[in-house]
DNA sequence: TCAAAAGTGTTCAGGGTACACCCATGG
DNA sequence: CCATGGGTGTACCCTGAACACTTTTGA
């Protein structure tokens, strides 16, 4: 460690994670009522102080792997948010990620104790800080994934109906999509196979059920709606 | 300021600057000999430590101001790098930029006084740390920005010729373009407006200038390539 | 007169979009 | 038997890509 840096500002560094999940068929993000000042009791995207034995990365899987007990998640960067008070408690720089997670698989019991809440897209609640910027550009970059890469996968059960699909598709880019196109394109998508089951939950005539394949996907890399 | 923050780490918080130039019709970017250890002597992006009276915009926007005399420069985030041992001095997380400068305008003398040189795309040195990775993710995110945002024009001169600007796409993006194609889609983008002069110098039956038009942008928002 | 860059339209193929009806079944 | 969601093919348009020759003029 040299002796140059001394003299220059330090400043704390935070993640806050923007946490997509697919809730009873509702596009939903994980937010927590913050349990300290500033802004304590307000809502707040999920996240925490980096530390020192941290990378930025690994500081986001924990924080995430604390509030969902899952481990091994889709989660990319969104950016860095640095304004002077953003946070009217101290200097603090925070680095914004969103994630896709299973719903299904992740822990409720975790969730509960961080006192975490799953709210529909359609229904955010304010936010504290600058988090609805985070929100904002997070959704952003989910939508310019969504059609080009198999993300929206991650976020449905192991089997799925292509109408389930569709649907998902549609809240996330926010626009209607015609059914035989997207089938179409679902059918060219040769990393979305049939599992030859049924599902007879949602339909009187059941709906074929497929499954992701990324290994598949891994060698076609076809993927395009 | 409350205290509940006491207790977590604090880093320093650097931004790093992709510097993109066009230095006689070349692709260039501007790099400096690091100044101290770690790594004195070696290539680097321009870059510097965070104050704390600066939101890390305003430290990036310094830092080019410093450098090149210009304070109005297109700069975009790229994110944050914050492996832990990215900077072996000490921890430090970076948040790293590109920008854009009309290389006519800048200052040459402060470039020299801070060390900076102008180096060829094509002639990159090793770089230092994790600038690689700056490197690369800047120039991926200036490529897609590239076809469909009128950015590449800040890099020009004030008034250029049709002729300037395909070669600049074409070093951009890294492949040849179709002439006539190219010329097509530049006449429908209305921003880009004939001056009435003539480029005598870069051919013998001279080219026709052109001059892009913000204004004109703004209204149309068209600019397709 | 020749070398060097400027300038100019058309054709074709492929992809994206729009669109309507029958099927299977549980209640 | 009917209401509900599942499943299927085609026609058109438009955008993107390929392509070659004439013009001007300085050396």
């Amino acid at each position: 460690m040299t002796d140059y840096y001394k003299g220059y500002g330090q400043f704390y560094v935070s993640v806050d994670c923007v946490v997509f999940g697919l809730n009873e068929g509702r596009l939903s993000v994980l937010l927590t009522r913050r349990a300290f000042d500033p802004g304590q009791g307000r809502w707040s995207l999920i996240g925490g102080f980096v530390r020192p034995t941290e990378s930025l990365d690994t500081a986001a899987h924990r924080v995430l792997s604390e509030l969902t007990g899952l481990d091994d998640i889709y989660m990319q960067q969104v950016g860095a948010f640095g304004e002077i008070e953003r946070d009217p408690g101290a200097r603090v720089v925070s680095v914004a990620y969103y994630a896709l997670v299973n719903f299904d698989a992740h822990d409720r019991r975790k969730v509960e104790e961080h006192n975490g809440a799953w709210v529909d897209l359609s229904e955010l609640p304010e936010l504290v800080f600058d988090h609805p910027q985070m929100m904002a550009e997070a959704m952003a970059r989910l939508r310019t994934r969504f059609l080009t890469e198999p993300i929206g996968l991650t976020l449905l059960p192991a089997s799925f109906t292509l109408s389930q699909l569709q649907a998902l598709f549609e809240t996330v880019l926010g626009r209607p999509m015609d059914k035989r196109n997207f089938r179409k394109r679902a059918m060219e998508a040769t990393c979305i196979e049939p599992t030859g089951e049924k599902d007879r939950l949602s339909s009187k005539r059941g709906a074929a059920l497929y499954r992701f394949n990324p290994e598949v996907y891994e060698r076609d890399r076809k993927f395009k709606f």
